[in-house]
Parts: structure tokens; sequence; C-alpha cells
DNA sequence: TCTACATTTCGCCATTTAACGAAATGAAAA
DNA sequence: TTTTCATTTCGTTAAATGGCGAAATGTAGA
């Protein structure tokens, strides 16, 4: 039960859902994430490190960069039963529309410098 | 958004997903919920009324006592998705195992009286 | 009407949580 | 090696949460 607890209370977070939703588009880093929440990069880390303990995201670090992604294949039944769900939720709602939008913008190159 | 927000948030608590899996057995008094959980009343009214909130449970007031039961036929798409996933899921958990036993053991009119 | 009692509401307290900035970490580039 | 910079960790603060007991509510029965 623990981890079913962990799980939900991972999801019960309207910028942990956010950050859900933008990892449907493709997989991002921190400071994308930062810069599309419009939050501090340490709350950004600290959402993340919570969705991973949770088993909902995966993160890889690739030079200088850490890319998180959706865990797709995940092994914990409670995700893989999850997440399908999540992906056909709040397809109309404006802020995930905003968010998905700003992912496609964003250049993590020109982003991440300044 | 709100809305799944409050879904997730009425699950991510081990003592309301003990309700929401006691539920599946009969509906339940408070009373009833009291005893198993062996917490205050009013505690235990403030978990239904969050689940109840939330959608996942209904509530009826049959003469002195108010029966909660699982919201079977919910409109809302969220919880009528959500619950058969929880239906299938803690089936070996001790403690909610442990839970549905009482349940079956328990008589309100002998109960609610001390 | 008066009493009993299941339930809810209110006020309070301890713990958890989400946010921030500052400092630490670690890898890439100069 | 030294600097740069993405990310994480730490310490702090304000708000939310879960617990309790006492008081309020409302219905059933005497």
């Amino acid at each position: 039960m623990r981890h079913l607890i962990k799980v939900f209370k991972a999801l019960s977070d309207g910028n942990r859902l956010r950050i859900l939703k933008m990892l449907e588009v493709r997989p991002l880093c921190v400071c994308e994430i930062t810069e599309v929440l419009q939050l501090a990069p340490s709350t950004v880390s600290k959402h993340l490190a919570l969705l991973r303990d949770a088993g909902l995201i995966l993160d890889e670090k690739i030079g200088k960069w850490v890319n998180f992604s959706t865990n797709d294949a995940p092994n914990q039944s409670y995700v893989s039963q999850l997440l399908p769900l999540l992906q056909q939720w709040l397809p109309d709602d404006p802020q995930i529309q905003r968010d998905r939008e700003k992912v496609l913008a964003v250049d993590r190159d020109q982003l991440c410098k300044s």
C-alpha cells in the first residue's frame, strides 16, 4: 500500500501533473521545465525527484543535462495502468495546452545559459 | 484539472484507501468504519466528506445512520475509470485483508450504542 | 416533549508539504 | 586545471493536512 500511496501523492499536485503532461510531448531537462512552470530550479528538481521515486518518470544523464521522460514501460503495475489514463485526460485543459505550446517553442541551448 | 487533483488527493491517504477497500465489501456507517480504523468519529467523518467531495463515494441518510457506499455509476469519468483499477489493487495487502474480516464481523446495532 | 445517539462542525495542535535562496555537486569547456 | 553551468541538497518559512476532543445538529424512540 505504501507504494500506491506514493504514486497517488505524486499525482495529487497541479505542477507535477503539468510536468507529466509536458513530458508526453517529449523528454525535457530541468531548466526547460523551470521555464514553462516559472518556478525555482530547486523546486522543479524536488518535484521531479518525487515523480521519479513514484516510478512515474525516468531520468537519464546526458552530458551536462538530465533528460526526464515518462516511464512508458514500467514494471510497477500501478504506474503502467495509471499513465495511459492520464494520457487521455485533460486534453482540453487550457493550462495544459499552453504548457505544451511552450514546450514546442523552447530551445534548450538558448534557454539554459541565461 | 482541479477536480482531478481533488480525486488524487482523496486517494493519497492510507486511511482513505482502507475506507474505499472496506466499502467494496458492503456499505458502512461512520461508527462501523470508526471501529475498524480505530480513529475518532470526527476524523472518520472528515475523511468521508473528502471522499464524497471527490465523487468517490455516495452517502444516503437512513434514519439515524448515514450509509456510505462506493460510487459505482459515477458521471465523472476520472472516478469511473479509477475505481475499477482500485478494486483490482491491494488484494493481498495484510492490512486490507484484516479490515475486510473486521467488516464482516461488525454488527452495527451492537456496536454503535457503546 | 425529552432523551439518546449517530454524525458533523469547530477550534486546536503536530506533521507534512511546497516554495524559495544559498550552497554543494559534478561534468563540460576553456 | 580552472571556470562555467545544469542540477541537487540544505535550511527556512508559510500553508495544507490529519489527528483529537468539545460542542452543535438532527433524527428516533420513550
